[in-house]
DNA sequence: AATGAATGAGGATTCATTCAT
DNA sequence: AATGAATGAATCCTCATTCAT
């Protein structure tokens, strides 16, 4: 037994570690933010010492930046190509992307944005880093998507850039809130009703005169197979 | 007689030490968030050295619980009044809290609610005190407004809860951004336009169609003598 | 006792400590090296804790820094004096340093070459900190001495550059030995001797021809009052 | 065939193997010191992983030992031959020892001194290997030399000890500049030109009166073909 | 014989908090 | 009431060494 203990420890599983690590990495940065977090919390959850986890991972600030990478990034790669694609009604696009979004919500992802804005202060490369990569592209496809409807004509003519921000908070901030002051509320906010609800919600706003009719006649599916990630 | 004054002088030294400290607090937590403030710079800031500010509060975490009840709870109430105030539509009045929280957003306070969604997760009690003095409660106020307009038949019938989350987000976003990743980032967001954007892109969700012609008459004008604070 | 005890650390001593603390720094890092050496037996040795010690130097180099000044400086301050005084023949002066550098090396401070030597590769900007203050200013009282004897006519036209290191390395690695290999030798180097043997064996070779006749009368008696301190 | 040939090479790797790492330990040590060497850096180096360097060696302080006895008591060998040899004025032999130790000084060798006044007081039992293997003995064969020097008439009588360091001193304490000090000085100490230097300026206080005219006629000529090593 | 993944002890520094003055 | 010297717990990262493969 003790035996098998000390055979376990010295388990060579190079390949495995660093999902691993990363998930563990996860868990912890979300239960008590990425400063209050110690490397050994993460190597033990991860079932390593901290030895093991410096051989996959530079750094702390790594583990988060690998997590950025791996988790989100993808994400808003999905999110452009929506609004590249050509062939539906801008609206529509907006409303895959808030289901998306929704559904990434229920994610242990959804914890990354709690974390980089409770430690950006702490962390300027790090911040930075999520700034470009992340920040300001996602606000990039939701600006992208709102220019296109306005030059097809189909939405108005709008503030593009208080816009996004209309039409991302909430959805980021259900984020947020699910991962801090929500975890201590009885509430529980239905990501995927959120969702439609904001899109009703600024749906007249956006769409010119003209198209506001058309409105009711959006998708009304939520979408199948995601097993994470943000739109 | 030079004692009296003296004396005097302490006395009045005496009552306007916790204010002192707290505002000097506030401005460290604004600058570079709760857990990178030392108490040194507090105490420092506030013209006191660490032994005095102790005698007044028990720790840092006791000076957050202070700022939280001192600075967010009276503009909560103020928000409170404004909704009881029954001569207004309820767009308007939505308006006015709108421009009231935008003025807020660019107060010193307004790190606050960064500072609870990051360290919620460490101090669960007070996590638990700002949900129910504050998120609950200004959560609560819109969703009075909400059911006002609807009762009057100025709102649609609408899903209150998610719809409160929708209204509000945008602009706890913007604090959040704005001690967050805002400081990593060349675009600023002004307030007071996001605010009306914001509003002038729900308002069509919001109003019942046959309300929806007197949108563009809403109150132009920005609120006055505000120094700070939170609606 | 207890309570004795108790008080006794908290004592207050402000003037004391950094007096005490270099003290330390110097036992430790003379018994082990400089790298060798942990911040916590320096304090442990002040009879402090290691918070303490950071109060009055902001880190382990810094220690060594104030080391050099303090105890190396003005020794190379005194040599300097002892040159520029022009009444003496050179050849005299010469003996009169390695006579000060002799006694220097019996004292607790002539640790310190040592540990510059052996920890110079590891901390580049101590290394040219005492490059700068100390050796390079040291080395060049001697090629003073040696210019304004040559100047004269009382010394041979010599290579400056490689006589000065000739004539200080002695002296110098005599430091050496007793704070490394020596503490392993029986053989006891003797300063003094060694200072006047090596003063004998060179003084020809430093001598012009005509001058060589005055040797013998150089001063015969080792210098008084001197604590401590490299020439 | 092709098994043979790679048996044989195994053997061949094998016998070299312990050789291989010593020269890249060396070359570490050179550059970067004995604590600030990483085990990995000698493996890299020696083209092997870590795992092998531990075959071959117990720990980083072998490697060290293996070096002193391997690279440093060959050369002392030399010089004792040197000196036993019965045909030539001791003032040449004199030169002659210090031009190879002036040669020694530019090869990867010269760093041990530096490494042995360094972490001796970290490894006493090194240290005492090296105090008699290496440095009594080679301080011996000088000794030697003075006495025969002495004995036949050629050298004054002289302080043996204290004699002894003045003529070794500016040797060793270029090796020990080189590899600590030097690195950051502008200033080149060229060993041949050195060691000639030293020996002009000891020479009239060795030799003894009637010799002294003889100086001039010592030998003019470098050594050939020592690839490195200390005298 | 060789590998290299895994280990874990070790140490400088920071900072909230205490308490003698 | 106010001070500020003193404390010591907390934590990231390095690297010599081990051992399953």
């Amino acid at each position: 037994m003790e035996a098998a203990t000390k055979a376990a420890r010295w388990q060579r599983r190079k390949e495995a570690r660093p999902n691993e690590i990363l998930d563990a990495a996860l868990a912890c940065f979300a239960e008590r933010g990425f400063s209050a977090t110690r490397v050994d919390d993460v190597a033990a959850r991860a079932g390593v010492t901290k030895g093991t986890l410096y051989l996959y991972f530079s750094g702390k600030e790594e583990l988060l930046k690998a997590l950025v990478r791996q988790s989100i990034i993808p994400n808003i790669e999905r999110a452009e190509a929506l609004v590249a694609a050509e062939d539906e009604p801008c609206a529509v696009i907006l409303q895959r992307i808030l289901q998306l979004w929704a559904h990434a919500i229920t994610a242990p992802q959804s914890a990354i944005p709690k974390i980089m804005i409770a430690d950006a202060g702490n962390f300027p490369e790090l911040a930075r880093f999520y700034l470009e990569e992340v920040a300001s592209r996602g606000m990039g496809v939701v600006a992208n998507l709102l220019r296109k409807g306005i030059a097809r004509g189909e939405f108005r003519p709008l503030d593009i850039d208080h816009t996004v921000f209309s039409i991302i908070s909430p959805m980021l901030f259900a984020m947020l809130w699910r991962h801090s002051l929500g975890r201590h509320d009885k509430r529980r906010i239905d990501a995927a009703t959120l969702g439609q609800a904001h899109f009703d919600l600024i749906c007249r706003g956006l769409l010119a005169d003209g198209d506001a009719a058309r409105t009711p006649c959006l998708i009304p599916n939520p979408p199948r197979g995601h097993e994470d990630g943000t739109p």
